[in-house]
DNA sequence: GGGATGCTTCGGGGAAGCCCGAAACGACGC
DNA sequence: GCGTCGTTTCGGGCTTCCCCGAAGCATCCC
C-alpha cells in the first residue's frame, strides 16, 4: 500500500461518519438551501433534544461542514460553503438508487418540481433552465467552469432576467447533478445570480416551510417567455 | 418539517455510515481504479482480519456500494458502478480541505500528476488533456453529458488516438472535479474510451502497486504532438 | 435587578458496532 | 479421498457514541 493512503482514507472515514447519523444529517439537510437557523431550531428539526443538538453541531463545526455566527443569545449555524452543499446532494443521489425511493415520490412533487439548492435552483425548472440557455449557445465551457458568454447576457438583458451591469461579467457557473432529475444544472456564482434575480422579479418565491419554490405573480409570463411551461414542469 | 424529509435523512446516514469506518474507507480506495479484488487480499490492504473484513465487505454490498463476483473459492468485488468512484472521489475533495493534506503531499506527487479514476485518467494529465480538447473546441456541451463533437473526433484519430470506428459515436463524457486540481477532466463513456487507447498505443502504461500512472514507450512523443509536456507536468 | 430565553456543559444509562480467534463450509489439487 | 486454501459464521470482549435531564452561563426584556 502507498504511503498517502492511511491519512485519506481516515480522511475519508472522517467525513463519512459526520454525515452518519440520521440527527447530523436532518440538519445538513435543513440547511441546504444555504439558510442559516439558530441551534434550537435545528434541534426542533432533527427531532432531538437541544443537548443532544448541541453536541452534535459541534462535532459539524469542528469538522469543517458548518459554520456559526453568533448574534445575541442566538447562535446561527449554516453550511460552510456550497461545497458541502454540493457534497450532501452528490450523497443524496446515491442515495435515491433504491426503489424505496419511489414510496416517497408524492411527498417530494413539490421539491422535484422546482427547489433551491444552497443559493441556485435546482428540480425539473433547474434543468430546463440550463437547458433554455444551452440552446440559445449561451453558454461557454470554460476550464474550470461553465461560462455566460456574452450572447447569453444580452439574451438575459433582453428577456428582462438581469441588468445592465451583470452583462459585462463573466460569471462564472458548475454544473450541478440534480438529485432528483440526475441532469445538469446551474450552481456557482452564475447559478446563484440567475436565482437571486428570479427572485427579486417576482417569477418565483420561497416557501416558508420547505425548499420547494413557488410560482411569483410575473412568473407564468416570464417563464412562458423562456419558452418554459410551470404547469408542465 | 416536510413528510419526505425523514426518510431522506436515513438514506443519507446510511451511505455515510458505510464511509464512516476507515477500514471500508480503505477497501473502497483500493477499488477505485475499477479492479476487482479478493476478499482476502483487501483485508490485507485495509490491515484487517479476514473475518473482519467479511463483514465490512457484506455491509458494502448490501448498501449497494460493491458487487461481488464469485469464482472457484475466491469472491471478487469491485465498486458497483462509475457513480460509486465519483462519490468516493467527491468525499476526497471534501476531506483534502486541510492544511495537514500539504503533509502527505510529497508521497502524492506521482498521483497529482496522473492517476486512473475508476476507468479514465485524472491528475494534471487529466485536467491537461481536458484543456486540450476544449482549446480545440472538440467537446459540446449537451444537456446531460459532454459529447464528442465531429470536429473533436476527427482531430482524436488525426493524432492517432482514435480508430476509425470511434468517430462517428456521439460519446457521452461526464466532468469529474478532480481531487487534487479540483478543475475539470473528463469521464464517463468518452473519457473511458480515452484512456483506453492511451494505454492500447503505448502512451501510458500502469502501475502494479499504485493508481499513479508512467509514461509508456511511445508516450512523450505523442504528448507532444497534443502540446503535453509530461516532464513539466 | 429579576425573570425568562437560548445554548452549552456535565454525568450516566444504554445501544450499536468494531475487532478478533476458533470453527464450519466449499472448492481446489494431489 | 484428503489436506490446503479462501471465505464465512459464531461468540464474546471492548470501545465508541448517541441520547437525555439537570445544572450552569450568557443575553435580553421588563
Amino acid at each position: 500500500m502507498i504511503a498517502a493512503a492511511p491519512t485519506s482514507r481516515h480522511r475519508l472515514a472522517e467525513i463519512g461518519s459526520l454525515l452518519a447519523e440520521p440527527a447530523r444529517a436532518g440538519i445538513l439537510l435543513a440547511l441546504i438551501d444555504g439558510s442559516a437557523r439558530p441551534a434550537g431550531e435545528l434541534a426542533g428539526l432533527a427531532g432531538i433534544a437541544p443537548a443532544t443538538a448541541s453536541a452534535h453541531l459541534q462535532r459539524l463545526v469542528g469538522g469543517g461542514l458548518l459554520a456559526v455566527h453568533a448574534q445575541g443569545r442566538h447562535r446561527y449555524f449554516r453550511l460552510a460553503g456550497e461545497e458541502v452543499a454540493h457534497l450532501v446532494e452528490t450523497l443524496a443521489v446515491a442515495g435515491a438508487r433504491t426503489p424505496a425511493a419511489d414510496a416517497s415520490s408524492a411527498a417530494d412533487a413539490p421539491l422535484r418540481r422546482a427547489r433551491t439548492c444552497y443559493r441556485h435552483v435546482a428540480g425539473r425548472l433547474g434543468v430546463a433552465l440550463f437547458e433554455c440557455l444551452r440552446e440559445r449557445d449561451a453558454l461557454e465551457l470554460g476550464d474550470d467552469a461553465i461560462r455566460l458568454g456574452a450572447a447569453g447576457a444580452r439574451w438575459l438583458r433582453d428577456v428582462g432576467l438581469f441588468d445592465a451591469g451583470d452583462e459585462g461579467r463573466a460569471l462564472a457557473g458548475r454544473s450541478c447533478v440534480d438529485w432528483t432529475e440526475r441532469r445538469f444544472h446551474l450552481a456557482g456564482a452564475f447559478g446563484n445570480r440567475l436565482a437571486e434575480r428570479l427572485f427579486e422579479r417576482g417569477w418565483l418565491r420561497r416557501r416558508r416551510d420547505s425548499r420547494a419554490l413557488a410560482l411569483g405573480p410575473r412568473g407564468d409570463a416570464g417563464l412562458r417567455a423562456l419558452g418554459i411551461d410551470w404547469t408542465r414542469l
